[in-house]
Parts: structure tokens; sequence; C-alpha cells
RNA sequence: GGGCCGUUAGCUCAAUCUGGUAGAGCAGUAGACUCUUAAUCUAUUGGUUAUAGGUUCGAUUCCUAUACGGCCCA
């Protein structure tokens, strides 16, 4: 067969198909685009369903449904078939003695998967099923490749990411998680252009790769020969739109961080970042509280929800710790008089199998600790506050205590969610921590920050206080639809390249 | 990066432990059947057992490596 593809496995159910396409094309044109559907199979489901037999008899109406064949049995002169369109599905009559001279012996040959279209007579079944008895019925669409078995579905996870389409096809819950986190991020731009957020977009390449700690993706420009990175977060770009005016401002878009793969880590994923300036850390606290409990009415229609046999609670008041305070909680031998004294602090980490590096100060290592020994506690939501200044090179220091800066994190069955702070608006305190960052780099620290000195540049020019935040999107979806990997709420996941030989 | 598990027909799964050249259902093909719901009934096609080596008279099965995937850990 000449224009058989390049992928190896083709076999005889595909070349049978193709054989039913050659047909079809020397019959016309096997591939018409001139008819058009009237109604959704769902919108004849709300219309119709409650109607009785006779009423529908009665009523002889007419409808044209289009979508591809999932379901075909056929009994002699007579078959069912169901349509499945993006609605949903609905069940059609084929009648050999209603369709024209032919037909019926032309459907015999149609396949699962193909996608018709078919005008009937809406009535209801012995069953009491809503059916349209078709009077005309063509095939638009031949499908060349066999679905995935009717009963079990499509199972194997790495064809179901790999072949999202099929997936989509197949499962109806895969479908509706992808519904579920566009109903979630349209949701969050509701939430936020009614403050009178404004939804920006930033650059992804960035010469100076800054707003997170985190490893870059990098890239070439080739008429320019420079050097770019893949940006890491949109931080410093959305802080100088406040320096300019813009004083709400969010943008939902793709982060991209050079790290390992993981059922929590994507190299590429969506991030929500929002500043307000006039506002601190603790407006945002209240924003996040919102927030969840909106989205949680509007995907759940209640502020309890199930995730992963975790029931979550975003009723009550979300509870606050300083990181110190969980710190203690968790570790019950841990003195709190010493809780910044590096020495013990360093003998108590490595303790417990935390590898200390040379650059690490009180801060970081008691990042370490809570990473360790508390986060997976954090089910209920609860915001941590006062973090290190140490481990916030972007963060306001606290004004009674700037061993910490005015900043949170929020976590929900012990996964960080979002991430909040008072912006550091001090160009001159932003520079030296540019450069106690810069100095961590040639400490051997590949995570650290650059200088980035036209943002040193914009902050001299004056940053209001402002308050930012920052929201991931995909554990975000997660969440509510009871997700366990990030996989599963991205339409095409990161995988390895596929062999096709 | 480390550990464990997996990869058999288009799909969903057997057979592997205990080595003797692979079975079923669905899908396909041919036929029967005008109210089915995983329709039913009869017959039937379809496999380089992920890839490459090794052990063996003989490997889907045991061993090694590789690729890809899943889960856990860093």
């Amino acid at each position: 067969m000449d224009n058989k593809n390049k992928n190896n496995d083709e076999n005889e159910l595909i070349t049978e198909r193709r054989r039913k396409l050659s047909l079809l094309r020397e019959q016309g044109n096997a591939f018409p685009n001139h008819f058009r559907r009237s109604s959704f199979a769902d919108e004849l489901h709300v219309e119709y369903d409650s109607s009785d037999k006779e009423s529908l008899e009665k009523l002889q109406i007419s409808t044209t449904v289009a979508g591809r064949m999932m379901v075909k049995r056929v009994m002699g002169k007579a078959s069912f078939i169901k349509i499945q369109d993006a609605s949903g599905q609905i069940q059609v009559r084929m009648e050999r003695d209603r369709l024209p001279d032919g037909l019926y012996q032309d459907f015999k040959k149609w396949d699962v998967g193909d996608i018709l279209n078919i005008t009937g007579i809406l009535f209801k079944t012995n069953t009491n099923e809503l059916t349209v008895l078709a009077d005309q019925a063509e095939i638009l669409t031949k499908s060349l490749r066999p679905l995935p078995e009717k009963f079990h579905g499509l199972a194997d996870q790495e064809t179901r990411y790999r072949q999202r389409y099929v997936d989509l096809i197949m499962n109806k819950e895969s479908r509706d998680v992808f519904l579920v986190r566009t109903k979630i991020v349209s949701f969050i731009r509701t939430f936020l252009d009614s403050q009178d957020f404004m939804e920006v977009e930033t650059p992804m390449m960035h010469s100076v790769p800054g707003g997170a700690v985190a490893k870059p993706f990098e890239t070439h420009h080739n008429a320019l020969d420079m050097n770019l990175f893949l940006r890491i977060a949109p931080e410093l770009f959305l802080k100088r739109l406040v320096v300019g005016g813009f004083e709400r401002v969010y943008e939902i878009n793709r982060n991209f961080r050079n790290e390992g793969v993981s059922t929590q880590h994507n190299p590429e994923f969506t991030m929500l970042e929002l500043y307000r300036a006039y506002a601190d850390y603790e407006d945002f606290m209240t924003l996040v509280e919102n927030l969840m409990r909106g989205i949680s009415e509007i995907i759940h229609n209640s502020l309890t929800i199930q995730y992963q046999e975790q029931s979550i609670d975003f009723s009550k008041p979300f509870q606050r710790f300083t990181m110190e305070e969980v710190i203690c909680k968790y570790n019950e031998n841990i003195k709190s008089e010493d809780i910044r004294d590096l020495n013990y602090l360093t003998e108590f980490a490595e303790k417990m199998g935390i590898k200390i590096q040379a650059n690490y100060g009180p801060g970081k290592i008691q990042a370490e600790i809570f990473d360790k020994t508390c986060e997976s506690h954090l089910i209920a939501p609860t915001f941590i506050c006062a973090y290190p200044t140490e481990i916030s090179p972007l963060s306001r220091k606290n004004d009674k205590d700037p061993f910490v800066t005015d900043r949170f994190e929020f976590f929900v069955s012990g996964r960080e969610l979002a991430n909040g702070f008072s912006e550091l608006n001090d160009s001159e305190d932003q520079a030296q921590r540019f450069l106690e960052q810069v100095s961590n780099a040639s400490a051997g620290d590949e995570e650290a920050m650059s200088f980035d000195h036209d943002y040193i540049r914009a902050l001299e020019y004056g940053l209001p206080p402002t308050a930012g935040l920052g929201i991931g999107i995909d554990r975000l979806v997660m969440l509510f639809t009871d997700s366990a990997s990030i996989r599963d709420v991205l339409l095409f996941p990161y995988m390895r390249h596929e062999n096709f030989d």
C-alpha cells in the first residue's frame, strides 16, 4: 500500500479499514464537509428524556446529530448504534426499510470509531431510551485505527498519556478532569477580573533567569547569537509592571524548570502569579482563603472535598503557623531557644540525614528540616508564615524580626500550593540580596539567582508597597479532581521520546 | 540519580513461580437475526511474547544489558 504510514504498527485491522476507505473514495468524496448538525446529544437528552413514547411519536421531531460511532449492534434488518459528540452520547436506530436503497448494506461495513452524521426522528425505545430513528446517514470521516476494547476501554497509562486523543475518546473521567481544569482557570480569571486585576503576558524567554530558585532550560537565538533561558517564573517582569503603574496584574502561563519528573513535577507547568500594590501578604492570605472556597463551591458545590482518601475542609479559617512554630511542633526534641543557632541546627539536621553544605545558614537549614519533617503533616489547609530571609531573596524583611520575611506558603494535603509575600521594594536591600545569591552561585549552588541589573533599576524608580502571590495551577487542579499524578491533569504530559523505528 | 514492579494479538487479560515454540473475550472476516444495552448464535483470520545478548538439546518463562512506563525514595 503506497500511502502506508511510517509507523511500524500496520496490521490487518488497519489494512481492512484502508480497503473500506478506498471504496469510499471510489464512490465520491470520502471526506464530505457539506452538512451541519442541528443538535448535540446532551441537548436532546435534556429536552426530551422526560417525554413519553406517545407524545414524542405525535411530535415527529426531526434532528441531525453528528459524532463518533462508539457502539454498533447489528440485528439483521435493524441496528442500534451510539454516537458520541462533545456533549455526550445518543442512540440511533438504523432500519433497512426506512433508509434509502442500499444504505443499510453500506452501513453494515462501517466501523466503530467512524465519524457519522445522522438525520432522523426522535422516539423512545421499549426500554424508554431516547433514540434517533434514522432517515439519512453518512460517513464523514473513516477511522483507520481500531479503538480500544469497548468494555474495559483504554487502561494502559503510557498510551493514555502519549495518545491523549484516544484516552479522551474512550474515558469520560479523563474528559471530565480537563473540563474541570478549564472551569477552575476560568473561575480564577473571573475572580481576579472582578477585583480589577489586569491579565498580562510577559516574556517566556529571559536573558537573565529569575524570580525563583530553580535550574532553567537554556536555548539560543541564532540571528542575535545570544543565549536565552526559558523562564522559571514571571515574577520580576510582573513587578516591573507594578513599577510602571499597573497596580493589579496577573499572569496565568507556563514556567519551565530543568529538574526531575515526578507525580508532582513536570518540566513545564502552569503558574498563576498576581501582584497588588498597596497590599501585604496578610491580604493575600485572605485572598487565598476566598479563592480556595470559591473553587471548592463551583467545582464540588461544597466546602469539604475528598482528596486521595483525605477529607479536606475549607469552611473553617485556615490554620496559621510560623515556620519555627511548626518545626517545633513536629520535632519535639528541638530546643526553640536554639532554633537559629547554626551549630545546633547543623548537628540536629545531620542526625536526621540532611546533607548540610558549606554555604547553608540557619534559615536554609530550618527550611530543610521543615521540608523533611513538617510538610507531609500539613493535610488541612494551612499557612506557614515567617520564612527565613536567607531563602527568600525577593521578600520584604519583617519589621520586628529581620531574620524572617513577610512571606507565607500555603499547604493542603501535604503539598505546597501557593507562595506569597510582601514584596521587597527597597532597591538597595534587593541589590544586597542579589549579591548574596551570586556568591552562593559561585559557591556551587546551581539554583542560585543571578543579579538582574534592570530589575534593580526598575526598583530604583520606586515599587509601591506590594503583595505578590504564586499558585501552581496543576497542583490546584490535582486537588480538585482527586488526581494522584500531575500527568493526569496535563493534556500532554512530558514523556520520553517514543521510538517509531 | 537509587530501589521495586511491569512490557504477551489492535484493546483487556491468561500461560512465566516449576523451561517443552502461546490461549480467551472484545474488535476484524463470513453467515443468521427488526427494540439492542459489554446484544446474541455459528464458523474463522490474527503473535519476531519490548529490544539485544547469554545459559540450555530446547527460552514468553532463567540470567545480563538496553529502551519505555508505573510506584516509592533523593
